[in-house]
DNA sequence: TTTTAATATTCAGTACACTGAATGTTAGAA
DNA sequence: TTCTAACATTCAGTGTACTGAATATTAAAA
């Protein structure tokens, strides 16, 4: 029986360009490009995360909110000490407890998360336009399947809130 | 006629969870944790891609190199420059035109690259777990696709060799 | 109560990833 | 030939994103 096809498992190593982790990184570098076009350079896209997400859950921490938005703590205290900066949220020692911080979206910051709104219709369209609309559809399932049951792999995964935090969702 | 479903354009925004852009962001962070783990960190996905690109294209130059690899100059300089520090390419003038520097692999490069193949399979398998094998392709053929037709949007585009670079792939 | 463990935040360090500008080099136009 | 435009590389600056450690605070165990 003569083989036809080479061997799959080398020649999907060879070629860069057939690595998820490849393609992953270059869906997301053009998707924070997009997002730049698109909101003008104001914020970036995972200070919108941070953003949209504290103005669902008012008076969380800087630790439950990293969580939510998958993000490292550090990084996640960075994020949040620039947006305070330009006025979009506010960081309060909470009395009782001396150790955590209660975040809380400003006026500014809900003005620009409604602002931000258009753009962010035409960054969806643009990044998915490559597919028609049942791939569009199959590939947000695939996407999201494929995070989901892979996130306790990632050193900051998604955590979602305990009772005591906020409102749960 | 009674409106059964939210309007979906908004509910779609207002849900960090479903934006494309949040999901990529998500499932890189994942993809880079689980290299680091297969291979032990000694390298990152963005030098193993230099280097695996550099040993199909020995004595390519660093512009051409970065746009092969899709990232911008100045960083393809300075992931260049900590691959030579490690001893694993090694970059010198060209005499004939001062401006550009030849990189080629060195043999521990090389070796490396080799060495890295079993982890890299596993890699592969892990990120993509979540899917059957049906899923599996057709979420590669819909991100290469997104990845492909989406390439100029981003300011380091995939940028093929010209002619008189090197033998063309 | 004192000690210990857990928790929230911050800091130092490394590495992408980009922008915009500077530097040096080469090739083509005046 | 001189000037200019294009080009390769590097540098300064900003921002994510992580690791590992330090600090401060709280809660639980001895």
């Amino acid at each position: 029986m003569p083989e036809t096809t080479p061997p799959k498992d080398e020649s999907q190593l060879i070629d860069l360009y057939e690595h998820p982790g490849h393609l992953l990184r270059r869906a997301q570098q053009i998707s924070v490009s997009i997002f730049h076009d698109e909101t003008g350079g104001i914020i970036t896209p995972v200070q919108y995360a941070i953003l949209r997400m504290l103005s669902n859950h008012p008076g969380i921490d800087q630790v439950s909110l990293s969580g939510l938005v998958a993000i490292d703590t550090s990084t996640g205290a960075t994020v949040c000490a620039r947006l305070e900066e330009k006025g979009l949220l506010v960081r309060e020692v909470i009395p009782h407890n001396r150790r955590q911080r209660a975040l809380r979206i400003t006026q500014a910051g809900e003005a620009l998360l409604e602002e931000l709104i258009p753009g962010l219709q035409r960054l969806r369209k643009r990044i998915l336009a490559p597919l028609d609309e049942a791939e569009q559809e199959q590939f947000m399932r695939l996407l999201d399947k494929l995070v989901h049951e892979n996130n306790p792999q990632s050193r900051a995964p998604l955590a979602r809130l305990r009772d005591q935090d906020c409102q749960e969702d």
